[in-house]
DNA sequence: AGAGCAAATGCGAATGATTTGCATTAGGAG
DNA sequence: CTCCTAATGCAAATCATTCGCATTTGCTCT
């Protein structure tokens, strides 16, 4: 029986490699954004012997498939990618220690439908960033 | 009389130079957002000449001043600049031309306090792209 | 199981955006 | 007008990301 990173990959038609099968694994357990250093180092560290361009160029496939996403808050440079989750969720992002909380509340839920009337935009997706002091930082 | 640029500079006591000033009466009157490079043509096109590095200081300083907000999509890599006019507004990003159109209703006013409340997280702000094909992609 | 081929990877160099160090210049307070 | 500090120019450095090319490895078809 396959575990779900086969799956997924088998599913987008891309091969499986131990580097693609740790990635999402490591992205399907995370409870925080990653950046591409960042995995980088997990790979490396758990003895998978990875490239850094290797996970840029997984990346960027991953994202093409919808797999992940790739985020860039406006608090740093470089991109973060998590699991394509199927649920809607958005972000709270600390400009204290740059923490980045997942919320799992829409807001904004139909409002796609408004623009459309509207501005004639065809609304595929959206992201909301709330910023601020978490509570940890208030302190 | 002081032309609006100037009382900005006063405010937040920076000195006046005529690149600042440059800077701020661009963004002022910008109905898109400028990367540093596209506001660095623009300035030595007027005739100002300027080095890029003294733009993207001015940019830093002026953000930080919250003259002027730094924006990053998820599209592009380079940061995108817009004043920081004080309605609230957010954006309509196009994923075929890559326009981004200002929009201004706010479909979140209030659902900082309940994340304050859920979360004990101390909402300053917050940005909501819209993804999507803009109406003239479209056809 | 083995051969063949395209896709995936490693490595190093290139690129693009942004930052920094340091010498020079120029606001603006007195 | 002088002086001091902040602002600027210039070149080099840095950081994230991408690319070219040679090598390796999944996977499909015998």
């Amino acid at each position: 029986m396959l575990d779900k990173a086969s799956k997924i990959l088998e599913s987008v038609e891309l091969k499986k490699t131990k580097i693609r099968v740790e990635l999402i694994n490591t992205l399907l357990n995370a409870n925080k954004l990653y950046s591409a250093q960042e995995l980088y180092l997990l790979l490396v560290q758990s003895d998978t012997n990875v490239n850094l361009s290797t996970i840029y160029r997984t990346l960027e496939k991953l994202v093409e498939h919808n797999v992940i996403n790739q985020i860039n808050l406006d608090n740093q440079k470089q991109a973060l990618y998590e699991y394509a989750h199927d649920h809607h969720h958005h972000f709270l992002v600390c400009d204290t220690c740059n923490e980045v909380t997942v919320i799992h509340n829409c807001p904004v839920e139909g409002y796609g439908k408004q623009l459309e009337n509207e501005y004639g935009f065809d609304v595929k997706s959206h992201k909301i960033e709330y910023y601020g002091t978490c509570s940890n930082c208030q302190k």
